[in-house]
DNA sequence: ATTGGTTTAAGACGGTAGTCTTATTTTAGT
DNA sequence: ACTAAAATAAGACTACCGTCTTAAACCAAT
């Protein structure tokens, strides 16, 4: 037998794929611990006994999420430095990632940040591994802020990331998807108002 | 027999006042969903069979807990109104109360906030009675923004709440109490370079 | 002291959670 | 075609969830 969550072939390492974007779903829209094995293997198309062979447990399966859309913000991350070289104008393409997620936030949440609190609560090793993807964020906004020469770039970073949380929260709250866009403006005009 | 939730006796009450106390603390502290009726009862020190003659389900006691919570919100208001007739040291007073609570806020996260964020994902009905806990704040807020002269005081009220819940947020994901003092510090400023 | 309503206590109930075992089917290399 | 490994499928298992019933204990009023 092999070892658990590693299949060999192309076929078990696609079914593995489908696993973790039916759970990665899941997590965000119902929150982790309401979204059940029953629940990802109907989303996955699989049957429930067949999880074992792929993850242990469910919280190798959130480990595996959390692996999934770290690689995606580090792709997402690349991506816009390769379209940009201007910092600021990076900055302007996390707002307007944000504004491009508009529908799902508005229903769901931030992803990273609803996870974060979810697990902060009472799954002090989950959250561990949660808290990596803001750890991706900070860094690549302090780096923005740096390279425009801000002595204070890491203390910006958590501002921004702070704001763009508080935002993310009203907006789940409220249902505003005004109130979410007038402060995305918000951010923008404060970008550019930024020195130097 | 008796319509649940209404004990007779003094005694009666106070005791469901106690399972609502405890329910109250362990939805902040685990999450609602997290939280088990043998929780709440160990907690309260009652039989779990106990409950049924207090609450009919568990969104009966999250009724509850809500309700209470609105009360307290209510009674600090309305203790801050008394306390300082100047908006501005009015919102300088909220400042204060996040302060306050930082040693929670730290390991749990806002109490509105993330409950709203958990029961937005996938239960309308229970969120939507969350949601009253912030309008109770934001009303207060605008009317404070409204006294200052301000016209746009219901937008700067959901402003300010949002950097507040971002912090919140963040404080939580960090476990970093400097940074929420240094925001805290950052709103006094802000409050006070408000225009008139 | 008895009565009748209030409160407490204990535990049964069906359902579902996550975990795990086992048997069967499929696949790839020879 | 045969075989050994990989993958699938079905369901058993224990534990705990929220709910609900029932009987005993308590208590105040007569």
């Amino acid at each position: 037998m092999l070892k658990k969550g590693l299949p060999v072939s192309a076929q078990g390492e696609s079914v593995r794929r489908e696993i973790v974007a039916a759970a990665n779903r899941l997590f965000y829209h119902r929150g982790y611990n309401q979204a059940s094995f029953t629940d990802i293997a109907e989303a996955a198309g699989i049957p429930r006994g067949n999880f074992y062979y792929y993850f242990k447990t469910k919280d190798d399966i959130l480990g595996a999420v959390i692996d999934a859309r770290i690689e995606g913000i580090r792709a997402m991350l690349a991506e816009w430095d390769a379209a940009e070289q201007n910092p600021r104008l990076r900055l302007k393409l996390f707002s307007q990632m944000i504004l491009g997620s508009e529908k799902e936030l508005l229903r769901y949440g931030c992803p990273m940040g609803s996870l974060n609190i979810e697990l902060g609560k009472a799954q002090p090793a989950l959250k561990a591994k949660a808290k990596k993807m803001f750890d991706l964020f900070i860094d690549w906004l302090t780096q923005q802020f740096a390279a425009m020469g801000h002595p204070q770039a890491a203390q910006l970073a958590m501002e921004l990331m702070a704001r763009a949380q508080g935002v993310a929260v009203m907006t789940q709250v409220y249902g505003d998807r005004e109130f979410l866009q007038a402060q995305l403006a918000e951010f923008d005009n404060w970008i550019e108002a930024l020195p130097s």
